[in-house]
DNA sequence: TGTACATCAGTGAACGCGCGTTCACTGATGTAC
DNA sequence: TGTACATCAGTGAACGCGCGTTCACTGATGTAC
């Protein structure tokens, strides 16, 4: 029944949980948040359900893990994307794409990171940019308009503030598009690229 | 056990159905689309569940069915808190402002009207405006935008374009700020001017 | 080098739950005669 | 005006399902002596 998985040696229990969220995140990629039950991922990693409970308090703490995961992985890829441009405006441009890219190839993965308001973090209040959720993905855009600034190539007085401007446009854009196929959206290309540089205030 | 509801006259069935849509609005008011299912609507209906059969094919239908009716309550949210405008910068900027207000109120409608792709529609691809969903919304948006272009207010050559940006952006601000509310997002009024006038085009 | 044992990584059965959907039915009520 | 009856608006029981979580357990394996 259960596809053959041998046990980890003794020490090695710790094995486990990067297969459960490896199980759980390819669950997400295939049928969404609706697909992300425990039992579900218990299948899919070979293991039967209650062996989850060792590594996770509950189906919550395993949710969380992978949007953690998700969002450290769209983090990885918006660096990666942009991380042979020079010309800061460039660099800009490619983060930009790169971000909805990733919606696009990866809608499922996506919407998980938007889908909940989120649990408090485990501190108390740290509020600090690194620690958010989507605070690292954010921090790569936001050091990406600084540098346009710096470098001459753009107007924006209120650097965070116009960095928020393109990660809403960004989000809406990937969001939409998603949620409503079948309504004519002008081509991406232009869309994109004119909505950062108003938004970013580009010259 | 259920509500007392007295079972309609004979030529009457019909009045069961708008009671099951109310039922569903207030459940996705209180919990959400996971709190939408067959038997909890039938329960504050104070029905059994089968009876729903006789007024929707299946539980998917009157999911449908409040999406589509929650559209229409967007759109007219945002006629009326544009209505007494006159200056058309002043009502592209009431009717925004009315959009995201909306998104605020209503986190848990809002958030259904985006949640899942959407089935094909009845037609077979009239892909006219005003036939889709959310179109009547955007078509509010578009003229809003459209007079500010015929009075002068705004360069906007490409209006569609333009008007597109403009509700991505919308939905982002909404959509984001409520899945990320612990992000330092800046103050809601400049942003969201800010975002407007170049979207648009304003000058 | 051999063995007893504690520990560890899971298993398997069971619980109560809410779900969507089907089916045969009931009882009130409008209508035809 | 009275009555038989067909229709209509639901009901109530049942189905099979997957879910999250608990509990007592098992068997392999590293370790202490």
């Amino acid at each position: 029944m259960t596809p053959a998985r041998e046990r980890n040696r003794k020490g090695a229990g710790d094995r486990l949980r990067p297969e459960i969220l490896s199980a759980a995140a390819s669950l997400v990629a295939e049928g969404g948040a609706d697909a992300l039950s425990l039992r579900a991922i218990a299948r899919r990693a070979g293991v039967t359900a209650p062996a989850i409970y060792a590594h996770f308090k509950d189906i919550d703490a395993v949710r969380n893990a992978v949007v953690a995961e998700t969002f450290s992985e769209l983090a990885d890829w918006l660096a990666r994307g942009a991380q042979d441009r020079t010309d800061p405006v460039d660099r800009l441009r490619a983060t930009c794409r790169a971000y909805v890219d990733y919606g696009f190839r990866n809608p499922r993965q996506y919407a998980i990171l938007f889908s909940t308001p989120f649990e408090l973090p485990d501190l108390e209040s740290p509020k600090s940019l690194a620690t958010m959720q989507g605070g690292n993905a954010f921090a790569i855009l936001l050091d990406a308009i600084k540098a346009c600034v710096d470098a001459g190539r753009s107007r924006s007085t209120r650097i965070e503030d116009d960095a928020a401007a393109v990660w809403l446009a960004l989000h809406g854009y990937v969001s939409l598009t998603a949620a409503l196929p079948d309504f004519p959206w002008p081509p991406t290309d232009t869309l994109l690229d004119n909505m950062i540089d108003r938004l970013a205030q580009l010259s």
